[in-house]
DNA sequence: CATGCTTTCTGAAACGGTTCAGAAGCGCGT
DNA sequence: ACGCGCTTCTGAACCGTTTCAGAAAGCATG
């Protein structure tokens, strides 16, 4: 089933036939007439996408490396309001969401990207030492990095992760806080951990700035995965220890729900006796008991702009990769009811 | 940078290039290392996806309908939960997932169903009447429906929403509650709401055969969006009533918090003076205060499942289709602390 | 009636691979 | 020296479109 075929069919020569799909106003309305019911009979289910694509040279396609940050087990909230946001980017064109997310086998997942019949690509937050990354930029397309990893010569789109986070910690510092538990994913400023995810290194850098004094390598605990049920426990001991913390920052809203479990549990209240900040501002947190004082950031927005950026550079050719800029999205840190001066 | 270029400067022919990628094991290890190393020079970033797939016939992606069932400005937990699923099922072979979301502009995303290149596709909850799914049956590729719309001959993955909702009500009855209000996002079973989500109607009949006599029709109320606002309010107005409910039946998780909210600002307890039910058993189920009683339903398993039945009908070629198969996977009424018998 | 301008249609050349039938080269038994 | 079977390589056909130069037809103009 052709295009050949309903050319045939329809009398006429397979170019006018394409251009009765593709390009109506080019063939008169009579051929297009006769193509359309010789298609409609023959049951032809309009251009192969494939060979449009080969002849083209237009995927209609964008790849997202898509990576569901720490733990599998619990989503991150923000990943699906990201993708919204691309997909709004790209509503205007009749243009794919091609996801391409991080596996187990990453070789796999590897090939995948270099398979992919896309135009360009999205990185989402994916770690450093994601071979699906390298093999993005080997495809030579145009793309486009949001959060994660930072540094290549890519347009990026993100956050100030780590102004973010000292403003938190400055929050807390102006409540009077002096000693301020910390739930991160990782422990240190280690070179391993750079090898990983950057925005828990920037967002760790942020807090020790902003708690300035009152920053207590003791207060620290790791929380992996990014569930609740590690805060929980962390908070326990934390809230156990000769001297607790009056409040605790949690890297992110699933770790701070953690943190008022883990309160609840040990009969600390909230915000009376133990203030929680959380980061992301996602669905949990305005929802939470108390609802909880976080950093909120535009995950749609991160969404919609690398879209546009993405098409941008696709539109402009190989050439705009030198003319792609950055942009770095505001965040705000929203007060609820989990933080209070100290009792 | 054809690979006729890169054979060139290997000394080959095209021939023995396209194998040196694709299949190894037919060139001599000398001619494979030759045809890598010009390629490595050249800097050419691999066969061409788009050609490839045009000559084998393969797209090597499967294309997900997508929708945000009601409202889009709260995330529908279930849908990453299933797309994870997806992804898993996915996982052995180097297939990407095309995501098709729903968009104002329904055309548009129709369009794209038309041209996307993918070898089938998974309708996810989709409404009746969108264009997309029409699109997407009309291409003649293989097809799996999830949730939505029932009906098709294509092989469906669900649950019984009437029997899980029918469980739910029936343990408020076997509680003793006599008056129960009811949250919904359709308001009645009448055929406009048919052609919207038949999730809902299942639902809502599900319900109203589990209370059985205690079925009161003003006790129902319409929330749109699925978002906790609506729910609130309904609930304040139904808490508000000359004769209040006892208990509500919430037709998701996140109305259910709305409730949840309602009652508070009514200074109802829960669950001593109202019980609360609600559907999904999501993330924000479990971490509510109370933490909800809901029906859980396998949203991950269902996603794997749907990209297992999909696979196996691109496997046997179009002939499958017959032999297709559906799937109901069970649900479970998680009872936590909303619920309790009538005070 | 020759001329030029539109509008519409045709046919063939790409697009960049994969695959397959057959050629070439080689070792070996007789 | 020959035939045979293997492995390896080649060259061309083909996948299903889009596009583009040019042919044909229709029409007004001088």
């Amino acid at each position: 089933m052709r295009l050949r075929d309903v050319a045939e069919r329809a009398g006429v020569s397979v170019g006018s036939a394409s251009q009765a799909f593709g390009r109506p106003e080019l063939v008169s309305a009579e051929v297009r007439a006769r193509v359309l019911a010789a298609a409609e009979e023959l049951g032809y289910p309009g251009p192969d996408p494939a060979a449009r694509r080969l002849r083209t040279g237009r995927a209609g396609a964008i790849g997202v490396l898509f990576s569901e940050r720490l733990g599998y087990q619990f989503t991150d909230p923000a990943a699906p309001a990201f993708l919204r946001g691309v997909a709004r980017g790209l509503e205007d064109e009749p243009t794919g969401l091609l996801l391409i997310p991080d596996s187990r086998r990453r070789a796999e997942a590897a090939r995948t990207v270099r398979e992919a019949a896309v135009d360009g690509f999205i990185v989402y937050s994916a770690a450093r030492n994601d071979p699906r990354v390298e093999a993005a930029l080997a495809r030579r397309l145009p793309v486009v990095v949001v959060d994660q990893p930072r540094g290549s010569e890519a347009p990026f789109v993100g956050i100030d992760d780590r102004a973010a986070a000292r403003a938190a910690a400055h929050y807390l510092r102006e409540l009077g806080h002096e000693r301020v538990g910390v739930l991160t994913f990782v422990t240190t400023l280690d070179a391993a951990a750079a090898l990983e995810l950057d925005i828990s290194r920037e967002r760790l850098a942020g807090y020790e700035e902003g708690l300035a004094g009152a920053w207590e390598p003791e207060l620290v605990r790791t929380c992996r995965p990014n569930a609740p049920d590690p805060a929980r426990e962390a908070t326990l001991d934390l809230l156990h220890a000769p001297e607790p913390p009056t409040a605790i920052l949690a890297m992110s809203d699933i770790l701070a729900i953690g943190a008022l479990q883990g309160a609840a549990e040990a009969d600390v209240a909230v915000p009376d006796e133990l203030s929680v900040i959380g980061f992301d501002d996602s669905f949990v947190a305005s929802n939470a008991s108390p609802p909880l004082t976080t950093v909120a950031q535009p995950h749609e927005e991160k969404g919609r702009l690398a879209a546009q950026l993405l098409l941008e550079q696709i539109e402009r050719g190989p050439s705009a990769a030198a003319r792609s800029r950055s942009e770095i999205l505001p965040t705000e840190l929203v007060v609820r009811s989990s933080t209070a001066p100290p009792g």
